[in-house]
DNA sequence: AGTATTGTCAAGTGGCTACTTCACTATTTT
DNA sequence: AAAATAGTGAAGTAGCCACTTGACAATACT
């Protein structure tokens, strides 16, 4: 049922930053942060079904996120680091790009003064 | 018309998320990375109007990823550093919780080995 | 002045998403 | 075995989102 268990180099970029985008995951996120849980016990606190807990689940694991694993008729949610591994390099890599950009503007800002 | 210029603390996280999901909003952003452009020139290589555009940008500008201004009839867009600022604040703290997690967990495991 | 260029507003459309309900399966507990 | 617990699957619904069209506004070119 699960999808291919996702390392930080196969995360589709695009799904992880749709599956951090909704507030109830990232809650779901922290909550977990803190250790794992059941399916039931992640729902109650949030006030939304079990089955709702689930399809958020599939997708926090789909992009690394989290990883779920089920034990006779418990299945227990964990976070995993692949999907914050991803996007840390993501950021890491648009940050540098931004960075020489900005620099490259300070330059011509600065030929224009001494232009003038 | 454009809303509250956004600093990394203001920056909505979860609006930021969002913006980040759409991949035509990337594509725009790794455009403007290279130099800054007119809503025109965004437009024509990525295959969408001219509203389409404008209504990324307004997403982009609401969270600090981008910034707009607007001389004689054109309108030229820039990257903006607050956003991905804001995210990298985000991933950091996050991203030590997690680990602490793990820390724990494989502490965890260390205590049932030496248990057996 | 007249025309082309560049952008903006309002409204609509199709598709995706979060969440629900309800019927059902699998595992424990008693 | 019967009853309770924990989760699963399918299908439906309401709301949001990306994008379009078409009418309009402002600025620049000749």
């Amino acid at each position: 049922m699960s999808g291919p268990k996702a390392d930080s180099s196969t995360v589709n970029i695009d799904r992880l930053f749709h599956a951090l985008g909704d507030p109830t995951r990232r809650a779901m996120l922290d909550r977990l942060a803190l250790g794992p849980l059941s399916v039931s016990n992640m729902a109650n606190p949030l006030g939304i079904t079990l089955t709702a807990v689930m399809q958020h689940m599939q997708i926090l694991e789909e992009c690394g996120l989290a990883h779920t694993e089920k034990v006779g008729r418990v299945r227990t949610c964990r976070i995993a680091s692949a999907g914050l591994d991803a996007l840390d390099q993501w950021v890491r890599s648009h940050r540098t790009q931004l960075e020489r950009q900005l620099d490259r503007l300070a330059e011509l800002l600065a030929e224009d003064d001494s232009a003038e």
